[in-house]
DNA sequence: GTGGTTGCAAAGGCTTTGCAGGCAC
DNA sequence: GTGCCTGCAAAGCCTTTGCAACCAC
């Protein structure tokens, strides 16, 4: 059975993603770790993400129409998309927040998880003067 | 300005998508339309479901890591994702069970929607006896 | 007739994968 | 020494796009 082996790419990839103030996608990872490890590839900035996500250091944000984007993972962790700068901010929810949620759920359906993305607009963006509808 | 031509395509992708029980993708949907328009192509079946999504007549669906799937739209619909047969159920929610939510908008974040995905196991995967846990 | 729409095929972007060499253990 | 991990490059998948012919208005 596949056993962790800790490399240098590895714990790179994990510190680089645990500082960033914003939620990178691989490529950007890639860019930031290059310049620590220049001979590292983009494959393997895939790769040791994949597993650090499927072991839990770290989230995976699936953002419609865009690349992934990596973060440290925090509890009850969900995100603002703002709709006019593209930004990604974190929102805090407590559990009972997600009651009305889960009191919905199918008869039998079992609860794992929950992805959301809340769309709108940040507050900077709101206060520099109108954003302009997209379209 | 671009006016929206009515064509048998376009017709026919809408009628289609409407009639579906599940959450079709453009893939399945090609197929499904050519049954009936044989010579239709894939790249319009994405121009036509892109613009029916503009217009409002339909909804797309985001899946992480999967293609995007396409549905009538109706209010306050959210979706459940069966983790273990990979179906799609759709939630219903009233406006108060979003309450927790929005109430942890940061000051001054304007809200425009909401894209949840509910990750669980539905109820006829839950009684199969127990679903493996994806390793 | 005009211009949005289509079919076809090629290209685009993000992500995964095969392989041989390298490195952690 | 063993076998997981890496770098490199090619391939994969979903989706978009350029172009000429076509059709709704």
């Amino acid at each position: 059975m596949a056993t962790t082996r800790h490399t240098r790419q590895r714990q790179m990839v994990l510190d680089i993603v645990r500082a960033a103030q914003d939620h990178p996608d691989a490529t950007r990872i890639h860019d930031d770790v290059r310049r620590h490890l220049p001979h590292i590839s983009l494959g393997t900035v895939y790769r040791v993400l994949d597993r650090l996500v499927e072991q839990g250091d770290l989230i995976k944000l699936h953002v419609p129409g865009e690349a992934a984007r990596y973060d440290a993972p925090t509890p009850r962790h969900h995100h603002l998309i703002c709709a006019f700068c593209g930004g990604i901010q974190d929102l805090h929810l407590t559990p009972g927040d997600l009651e009305g949620v889960l009191r919905h759920l199918p008869r039998g359906a079992r609860f794992e998880n929950l992805t959301m993305l809340v769309h709108g607009v940040c507050a900077p963006c709101t206060s520099h003067g109108d954003p302009a509808q997209a379209s």
